[in-house]
DNA sequence: AAGATGATGTAGATAATCTAAGTATGGGCA
DNA sequence: TGCCCATACTTAGATTATCTACATCATCTT
C-alpha cells in the first residue's frame, strides 16, 4: 500500500554527516547506527550507503582511510572535514526549514 | 551551496492530497495554496505539479472535471476520492514516522 | 495591440535511492 | 577440515520523482 521506502529522498547525506559528527566511523557502522538511532525506522541499503559515501568523499565533505574495525577486519573509516561540518550545518538548517514547511501544510486545521 | 530545491522528494503527493482534503480545487490553485500555506518555502513547479496530478488521478486517488474557475476560465478541478482519503491518511502517517525518525538522528545530543 | 497573468500540458534531463548481484575475511561449530 | 554466518565493501542497472524549459490558449489590463 503506497511506497513505504526506508528513507526520505535527499536526506541520506544529512544523516551520514550527522552520524559522523562525534567522530570517525566506518561505512557499515554508519548504516547500523542510523538504523538504531532512528528506532529501526530508517533502513539504509548498502547500494545507497556506499555510493553516498563515495559522493560525499568526492565533494570533500568526508575523508577516508583504511583501518582495523572493532572486529579485527579491515574497514574504511570516514571522518568529517571542515567543509563537511559546514555542509552539515547547512543541510540540517535546510531540513528544518523544509520539514517545518511541510508540517504547516500537513497539520493545517481543515 | 548544496541543493536547496523547492520540495522534499516524495512528499508532493501528500501535499496535494492534503490540500484537496477540504474540497475540490484546480491544479493552479493547488500549487499556489501549497506555496502560501508553507510560508512561501515550498515551490511547486508546473512540471512537477501536473504530472503528479495525472499520476494521482490514474491511481484513483483524485477525480477530475472541467469547470469554470474563479476568474472565468476553464480549469480542471480535482476532488479526493474515498481511496484518496485513505491514501492521505496513510501518507500522512508515513511522513510522521519518517520525519520523526530523521529528527531522532539530526537532533541527537552529540 | 501588446503584455501580464491564469491555466494546462509534455519531452527530456538530472539525480537519489533501490535491487540484486558480487567479492572477501574472520569466527563459530560440527 | 569444511561450512555457514555476520561483517564489510563494491558496482551495474532499474526505477522514479522532481526540475528545466518549453509550448499552447484565454482573459484582463494598459
Amino acid at each position: 500500500m503506497g511506497k513505504p521506502s526506508g528513507l526520505v529522498q535527499g536526506t541520506l547525506d544529512l544523516l551520514i554527516l550527522k552520524t559522523l559528527s562525534p567522530g570517525a566511523m566506518h561505512g557499515w557502522a554508519i548504516g547500523r547506527r542510523i538504523q538504531q538511532v532512528s528506532g529501526e525506522v530508517l533502513q539504509v541499503q548498502q547500494g545507497s550507503l556506499y555510493p553516498a559515501l563515495h559522493r560525499l568523499e568526492q565533494q570533500g565533505w568526508i575523508r577516508a582511510k583504511w583501518a582495523e574495525s572493532e572486529t579485527g577486519r579491515q574497514a574504511r573509516f570516514y571522518a568529517l572535514t571542515a567543509a563537511g561540518r559546514r555542509q552539515l550545518e547547512s543541510e540540517a538548517a535546510n531540513w528544518s526549514r523544509l520539514s517545518a514547511a511541510i508540517n504547516l501544510v500537513v497539520n493545517e486545521a481543515g
